[in-house]
DNA sequence: AGAGGTACCTGGCAGC
DNA sequence: TGCTGCCAGGTACCTC
């Protein structure tokens, strides 16, 4: 489920209340995510302080003086912060408690998350080293896409999802953000131009920001860390939308599977 | 190098 | 109510 605007809603949402704090224990109830929770997130965690909490694509990192816990919420994980009297559910599979008996808690139904631990900096892990550039960031723009896309052939959408050109762009505002910038999602990456790529690059941007505003988007059962949902589902233009009308010139949406996934797109406006 | 397919695992829902 | 089949927000990894 979550996409850059759900983890960075909940980064916002743990950072204050678990920076500065001293890490108790780490308990782990089912070790069996993407790739197993290792041994060395509780020895290297345990006693040391959370120093901060940042983002970088879809990872979430919790940075202290001995090292770097990586998390990714896969597709149904989230986090937030459980009282010490708080039982933990079936799919409560990693507490990270504190010198206070609270814990930050993963929940991760699907098992798609992971949580690792790394002392080197976390920007040199395999998984965040070939990252593509934060789509928030004032360096993130148009130029940046269209000198990638030269040459490709595959369709603009799947290449939006490949995090090594830009980081943490998944399915929905993928959609979003080509039927806001009026781009077909199959058409070929490298047969698009420069000024269009810039168009993409600032509604890729708006997209997002407008989401994180909304605090993200809540399809099924994303939460944020407090529990609120977010409410961009309700502002989607197209995703999910097969058959409604069109938000700019009414025509049907339609939908149709590329690069593996549903594609939602107005055969009209989007060219 | 790039493109396409597969795999991981489980819940929710539509349709019968 | 219960069963079946389909679908899902991510992404590493394999093959061609």
């Amino acid at each position: 489920m979550p996409e850059l605007p759900e983890v960075e809603t909940t980064r916002r949402g743990i950072a204050p209340l678990v920076t500065g704090r001293r890490v108790a224990s780490v308990v782990v109830r089912e070790p069996r995510l993407r790739w197993p929770v290792p041994a060395a997130l509780a020895r290297g965690l345990t006693g040391q302080v959370i120093r901060s909490v940042e983002r970088r694509a879809k990872y979430l990192l919790l940075r202290t003086a001995a090292g770097t816990a990586i998390i990714h919420l896969g597709m149904s994980g989230s986090l937030r912060l459980a009282a010490a009297a708080d039982a933990p559910g079936a799919y409560d599979h990693v507490d990270i408690v504190f010198d206070d008996a609270t814990s930050l808690r993963l929940r991760d139904p699907r098992r798609f998350g992971a949580v690792l631990w790394t002392t080197k900096p976390a920007e040199v892990h395999p998984l965040l080293q070939g990252l593509g550039p934060e789509p928030l960031d004032g360096a993130f723009d148009g130029d940046a896409l269209y000198s990638r896309s030269r040459g490709r052939r595959a369709p603009v959408k799947a290449f939006l999802m490949d995090s090594r050109v830009v980081a943490g762009l998944g399915n929905i505002y993928v959609n979003e953000a080509l039927h806001r910038a009026g781009v077909h999602p199959a058409r070929a990456a490298g047969r698009i131009s420069r000024a269009r790529y810039a168009a993409l690059a600032r509604n890729i941007r708006a997209t997002l920001e407008d989401a994180l505003t909304a605090g993200g988007t809540t399809l099924r059962d994303f939460r944020a860390a407090d529990g609120s949902p977010g409410y961009f589902a309700q502002r989607l233009r197209v995703y999910g939308r097969e058959g409604e009308p069109c938000m700019r010139c009414r025509a049907p949406l339609r939908r149709r599977v590329i690069a593996q996934r549903s594609s939602f797109y107005c055969p009209r406006c989007q060219r």
